[in-house]
Order: C-alpha cells, then sequence, then structure tokens
DNA sequence: ACCATTTTTTAGATTAGTCTAAAAATATAT
DNA sequence: ATATATTTTTAGACTAATCTAAAAAATGGT
C-alpha cells in the first residue's frame, strides 16, 4: 500500500501526464505538490524502485500499469467522495475539494464500494469529471475545451478542469454547470474572451474560464 | 491542530483515565498504542508542552481541560462515522471499528456538522456509546456492567464497552445489544459466569462478556 | 561548437515518530 | 533498611518526507 503522501504524488503524476499520454517533469512535479526540485526526484526515485513509475534520469517520469491502477483508484475515491458530500450532504461544488482530499486516502474497499451503492453507482462527479470503476477503469471523455469552439456552434457543457473554488463561484454565477447547453456567439482576438449563449442569457467569458471548460458537440 | 498521532494518544489517554478520573501510567498508555514506553514517555512530553496533558514525570499523566477537549471531540468524530456506517451504508457493528479510526482524523468541522444533521443528531453510537455534542460535553450514562448486577434483577443493556470484532460477533449470536432486557437468573463462583434471561431466551454469559455490557437498571 | 542558462540530481541537514539499550527513579520483600 | 525487581526516563540511532546549497546534465543562442 502506497502512503498518503505517495498516493498524492501518483495522483499529481497521473493529471500532469494527461492520464499517461507524456512525461511528468520533476519541476512541474514540484510545483504541484507545492514543494521543491529536490523532494520531487527523491519520491520519484522510491516510487519508481516500488515499480509505480518509470524514470530516466533528467527525462521526467511515467506512470506504469501498476501506478495508473493506483492514480486512477485514489482518483475514484475522491470523485466519489465529492459526489457524496454534494449529493447526499448538500455542500457546495465549489466547498468539496478540499475534504476530499483527506477522503480519498481513507483505506477500505469495502467503504468506497457502500458509498458507491449508496449513490446509485453514479457516472461523473459534481464537476462532470468520469468516475473509474473498481478495477480503475475510466469512461472515455471525447470532450474539448470551450476555448476551441466554432463560432456559432452549440454544445453542452460536460465538465470543469480546475476544482479551485473562485472559478466555481464564478461559474456558479453565470449558471454554467454540467448538462447546459452553450452557444459561442462571437470571439475578442485581443484577449481570447468569447460571448456566449448559456441557457438563453448573453455572458462573457474570458480565456482562462472558456479553457476550464469541457464541451461536447 | 494535533496531528493524526497526538490525536490518537489523547484518545488512548481519555480512555484509560476513565474519562479523567484517574492518572494514565506510560507503560498502559504504551501498551494501548502498540508502540514502546520510550516512545510513549516522548509523545508523553510533547503534549505535555502543548498543554494537552500534565504530566509529572514518573507519576503518570493527566488530561487537561483542554486536552479533555480535544480527545472528545475526536470520540465524538469517531461515534459519528460509526453511527453512518451501520444506519447508512448498512455495515454490521462489528465491522466499523477499523475504518471509523481512521475517519476519525478528517479534519472539517462542516463535514461532521453534516453528518451530524444528515442522522437526525443521534444520542448513541451502535454499541450504544454516547455521542459528544459539538462543544466536547458528554452525556452522563450512570451504566453499570452487567457482572455487577444483583441476581433475579431486570435491567436494559445500555452499551457495549468493547470494540473488539469477535466480541460483538458473539453478543449478536445471542441477541444481545443496546435496548434489549436482560435479567440475571443464577451465577457460578467458580468462574464468575452467569446464566441470564435475555428476549426470553436462556444464554450464558462468561465472565468477559458480562464485564463488557453496560446495563441500567 | 561553445558559453550561459535552466533543469535536475546529489549531498547533507531537519523534523516527527519510532526503536533499543542503558540509566534513574520508584516499589516491594524480607 | 537495604537489596531486588519493576517502571520510567534518557541517550542515541533509524525512517519518511522534507529542506538548502552545490554539483551535474541538458538546452538554447549565436
Amino acid at each position: 500500500m502506497p502512503s498518503f503522501t505517495e498516493e498524492n504524488y501518483l495522483k499529481a503524476i497521473y493529471h500532469l501526464s494527461d492520464a499517461g499520454t507524456k512525461p511528468v517533469l520533476t519541476n512541474d512535479l514540484a510545483e504541484a505538490m507545492k514543494t521543491k526540485a529536490a523532494s520531487a526526484t527523491d519520491m520519484v526515485k522510491k516510487l519508481a524502485l516500488k515499480n509505480f513509475l518509470a524514470y530516466k534520469k533528467y527525462y521526467g517520469v511515467n506512470l506504469t500499469p501498476k501506478g495508473n491502477r493506483e492514480a486512477l483508484i485514489v482518483i475514484r475515491k475522491h470523485r466519489l467522495w465529492e459526489t457524496f458530500l454534494v449529493q447526499t450532504l448538500g455542500f457546495a461544488w465549489d466547498e468539496v475539494h478540499e475534504v476530499a482530499e483527506q477522503l480519498e486516502h481513507i483505506q477500505s474497499k469495502r467503504l468506497i464500494e457502500k458509498i458507491d451503492e449508496f449513490l446509485g453507482y453514479p457516472k461523473t462527479d459534481p464537476h462532470g469529471d468520469p468516475i473509474p470503476d473498481r478495477k480503475g477503469k475510466l469512461q472515455e471523455q471525447h470532450a474539448i475545451a470551450c476555448d476551441q469552439l466554432k463560432e456559432g456552434k452549440q454544445a453542452v457543457i460536460t465538465a470543469v478542469k480546475d476544482s479551485d473554488s473562485s472559478l466555481l463561484k464564478l461559474l456558479d454565477k453565470i449558471g454554467a454547470k454540467p448538462g447546459k447547453k452553450i452557444k459561442v456567439l462571437a470571439r475578442e482576438t485581443f484577449d481570447d474572451s468569447m460571448e456566449a449563449l448559456l441557457d438563453g442569457h448573453k455572458v462573457f467569458l474570458s480565456k482562462e474560464v472558456s479553457k476550464n471548460l469541457l464541451v461536447k458537440e
């Protein structure tokens, strides 16, 4: 069993590698973990020794199948707990991340299966992110970031990339959440912002916001 | 905020001191924490420095009001999570202790208040132990161990002292749980066992079992 | 191709919690 | 009351995860 800290590193590597598609650099990993490059190197060496990572000095790391599975199990727990907090306990979607960061490390297969069952086997969490199954298999998303959407195109919001609370509060304000329809009306080349139609209302989306909004045409 | 380990020490000291009524000896604490006396001494010194404990060398420790409050808050979380696991997720009462040992350390006031609300503000956990309120105040129990009960006396089971899974399974088998009526029929002086009437059935209780069964006349 | 910059790794130290072995204090037994 | 046994504390060492500072490797510009 990986330690609390090891689990957090594996999860960060999974996210930084875009679901395992590219190697993760030491500095990026250190930044994501809010630590120093030297510490990241140490941990990477340890995780490589335990066969969670393929590590080549100076060239970054990749998750092994074992590491990938482990990361996805932690992500499954995180997303199930977030769903529980919002659906069952009535938390707002911008309040759940920190608590789920703790709950995801509870070691009990039985507990997470019971929570899954209690929630009725949800497919996505409150942010629209897919929940891996108990084997660590992930449903493909086929979504694109909203800033890639062509003008005049209609699409459905499927997920929000970042779990930052200030972003989620902003999205709440304009009524953007998974399931809502969105249509790009106009774009500004100056700052890459856009005007869009969301639920019949005109809204302005900055580049930062539209990049974090995943949609499906 | 005390660390994970510090919280476990405080909880152990609370239980070993019989709710703060007597000092706790280093060896007993070490045994309860499954560690060595030297480690217990180190931790006790640290907790005393942080004003959770009153410590006099070679004479054991007592919880300060601050330490008592902290211990009761951990115990509150433990018992609320146990109640949640049994009532909401359908765990058996002998399965919840280990998981609750982990969940009790989640740091989120909001979360535990929401769980409390969701459960309808229960007064006791599945083992009959009282749940401290959010200030760390505990309802008095006024219960005696079943082995103190006089022959012929009728009483109601209020709680089970130990959370050991094999004890709880045994109690399940004979149908002993909080709320059930019990009457002492006869005692054996040889082994301090007893025969009792439980829900219309005759049952035999060893000294070990009857000591762990709390009743109210 | 070489020098400067950036990134990564190594070396050595630090903290929390633990350990073993030895010393010190307390308790017990005659 | 004094020796013996028990309990507790101290001293010094270990592991996991971190840090700073310095060394080593890779990258980029001309």
